[in-house]
DNA sequence: TGAATTTTTTAGAGCTATCTAAAAATATTT
DNA sequence: AAATATTTTTAGATAGCTCTAAAAAATTCA
């Protein structure tokens, strides 16, 4: 039985290595803790000897086979809870993550099965991200390139193709992160260029950078 | 903000003070958190500097009205997630008291709004104890036991006095549910025995189960 | 009422999770 | 490649909740 703590640094790092391929640092999870690095460097100890990390020192960490189906279990109920929330319960899909953060802890193997039978088995939770299903199975979402889509399509930046620093730099300087929600507001005639929604802001980027970005439509 | 300790021990003291009215020993309280008594002495200072609990050593405990309501507030979630597992997931009501002790600690008061709103503004839970309304008001029915019936009498079952996983088994077993009427149509001279007739069948019980079963008199 | 029993508290220790300060290892820059 | 900067770990401390063993207070009973 794993605690609150040790489930959230689980969480933490398979959000932060790809889906639990690549390998994580320790500060990149004290910081999306909001903890601080000797408590992780702590934890990493204590999960490495369950077998849920690979750990060793100074090399950052990397989840075991068995810590990403517990990292993918955890997120399986957060993201159910979303659903219920917004969906039974009218809760905006900006309020639920807190909410979620409390729910995804609870251990009862029979509450998550009936809550997903409740909810009539969705695959995706309110911000389109897909549900894994019991035995920790994720469906890919099929992704496409920004410049694929079309006027007032909307997809979450998931990769890019090419990995240039050049180009992640300039995807750093306009605020282009992962997991960032990108809408398509017009598509410019003369040049291709797109005119696209971000967060709170517009901006407009070239047709060789959009066919650079991958998507998921949301 | 408090723990989900703290949370439990108020839980416990206002269950085991007739609704906070009474004082509580500290080894009750131990006993009922399957705990021992100087963490409950150690909790019981904590409380009291909060002003939860009047704890004067050596003394027992009672509740500060704002004890009661904080303890009311924790019943009303347990008892609301309660009618949740049953109502929308399916839940054997002899089963949803393990879960709704995690659910009852979630802390979003949204959430259990919403929820209460969701399943109809509940007055009673599946065992048939009332649901605090959100300002910890509890609305009393007069109840008796089954055992204090005299013969020929009749009643609606309304709730159990020991909600033991055992004694619930007990019940369903024999199709006695929340709403039976039952009618006591002997009881026996030499072992206090109850014949009851319930719906269309009659069976026997023991007095200790009868003392354990809570009526309104019909 | 005085002795025996029970209840409750205190004292002291362990475990988990957290932190700060300082040391060690790694990475970057000139 | 050496100096500098950054990252990560270690060391040591604190806080919450738990325990056992022993002392203190209250209660029971003979």
């Amino acid at each position: 039985m794993l605690s609150f703590t040790e489930e959230n640094h689980l969480k933490s790092i398979f959000h932060l290595s790809n889906n639990g391929t690549s390998s994580v640092s320790t500060n990149a999870i004290a910081e999306s803790l909001k903890t601080k690095p000797p408590s992780v460097t702590d934890m990493l100890k204590k999960l490495s000897e369950k077998k849920l990390v690979l750990y060793k020192k100074y090399q950052g960490s990397l989840l075991t086979e068995k810590g990403r189906k517990m990292a993918l279990n955890i997120i399986r109920k957060h993201r159910l809870w979303e659903v219920f929330l917004v969906d039974k319960l009218g809760f905006n899909w900006s309020e639920v993550h807190e909410v979620a953060e409390q729910l995804e802890h609870i251990k009862s193997k029979k509450l998550i099965n009936e809550l997903d039978r409740f909810l009539e088995f969705p695959t995706k939770d309110p911000h389109g991200d897909p549900i894994p299903n019991p035995a920790g199975f994720i469906k890919q979402t099929e992704r496409f390139l920004l410049s694929e889509l079309k006027n007032g399509e909307k997809g979450k930046f998931i990769g890019v193709k090419d990995s240039s620093s050049a180009f992640l730099k300039f995807l750093d300087k306009r605020k282009i992160a992962l997991g960032s929600n990108i809408e398509v507001l017009h598509i410019e005639d003369f040049d291709n260029s797109l005119h696209i929604g971000l967060d709170e802001t517009n901006l407009s980027i070239s047709i060789k950078s959009a066919s650079n970005i991958y998507v998921t439509k949301i």
